[in-house]
DNA sequence: GCAATTACTAGAATTGTATTCTAGTAATTC
DNA sequence: GAATTACTAGAATACAATTCTAGTAATTGC
């Protein structure tokens, strides 16, 4: 049990210097994508050793796959947060709308790296992404699921949810993203108005 | 001008060796991912040598991206294809989805390398696949463009029509093709539906 | 307070793979 | 049929990921 929880016997340098390698990295990533940086560049950037990475990381793959499931991870609790507040189920579906193009746009470098891959990783990450992804949604389902029950919102296959709503604002905010376009914030009503639409009863 | 246009001063030979690589190359990358692939994993099985790899296609990301603009352009012209034969706004609409689903289902290793990175490409081959898509909305909305003109379908900014035509079932077809949900045929209808609700007049 | 242990860092040495280079052979052109 | 071009081969090179050895700083148990 490695990772993650109850990190009380983790140093605060520790998590400090774990945290300046992953966003480190995630500039380099930016500038050069994730097969063109080095370890060297990561390493003199964030002004520590090679072996400081590999202990933390393991590899750069490692630091590749840390980078992108804190970001899932950042995400997805600000989404949760975000429909946390939400009085009627019109209000949740455009929420989620809204919340991720403005996160996306807020958050450009992150959005567009966690846009960019989740194919070429371990097998270790791919579960563990797979678990996040499910306790996400049942989450998300947990919100939602008083709105289907008033009948405001349609009974549909739980993993449609998901894509319905999202997947319109996610294409579109991934070919922003990588130069196509124009910002989001331009068409989220639109694409809030047609998610509505996707999931209302 | 090195590539692609009347190649009918290549030999016959060279073409059936580029595409031998190319498909030699999506086994690699879809068994081991493609950092993880070596040019002599490729080079042994297409039965070739380095040289011939370098030769052809300069770089291992070279052969990366051609294969990907290979695919892009293989799944444009399928769907450009299907579309031309259609009467109406809807069923325009809603064969986008099915042909979507579908391609994805028959070419599944072509389908989950396409969704896996085009952001780590070289900027010549981001500029070619801006313009292959820009040619293919072009082509896409001259489809479209009599069903909005007898208003069947919206009005809508050119860049929109195809997230939300399509975004939804390509984001379900993506969880799906990693491992997350129930085969996109059982569910195209729904999608099929959304999609049309979401451009309708 | 101090020995023992653990967590972390450093950077040199190794290993493995992408890429380059030299030398060809087969096809085409003139 | 000589010259040129397209292609292939595989050895040599260069470079970057990873491993290894040797530390230093913090923490724990006494």
């Amino acid at each position: 049990m490695p990772r993650s929880r109850a990190n009380s016997r983790e140093r605060a340098a520790t998590t400090a210097r774990k945290e300046s390698i992953l966003s480190t990295a995630l500039e380099c990533f930016a500038e050069h994508g994730v097969e063109a940086t080095t370890i060297s560049d990561i390493q003199a950037r964030a002004h520590c050793s090679v072996g400081s990475i590999y202990h933390h990381f393991g590899s750069k793959e490692g630091v590749a796959e840390a980078l992108f499931i804190s970001g899932i991870e950042r995400l997805n609790r600000g989404m949760l947060r975000r429909l946390g507040g939400c009085q009627s189920g019109q209000e949740c579906v455009k929420s989620v709308v809204y919340f991720y193009s403005d996160w996306s746009a807020r958050n450009q470098k992150l959005a567009r790296y966690l846009h960019s891959r989740d194919v070429e990783f371990s097998p270790a990450a791919r579960e563990r992404l797979k678990s996040i992804h499910l306790a996400y949604i049942t989450e998300i389902y947990r919100l939602f699921a008083p709105f289907v029950e008033n009948g405001e919102l349609r009974v549909l296959p739980l993993e449609t949810y998901v894509p319905l709503i999202s997947g319109a604002i996610q294409e579109y905010t991934r070919r922003w993203l990588s130069g196509q376009g124009s910002s989001p914030a331009r068409v989220k009503e639109l694409f809030a108005d047609a998610a509505w639409n996707a999931v209302k009863a």
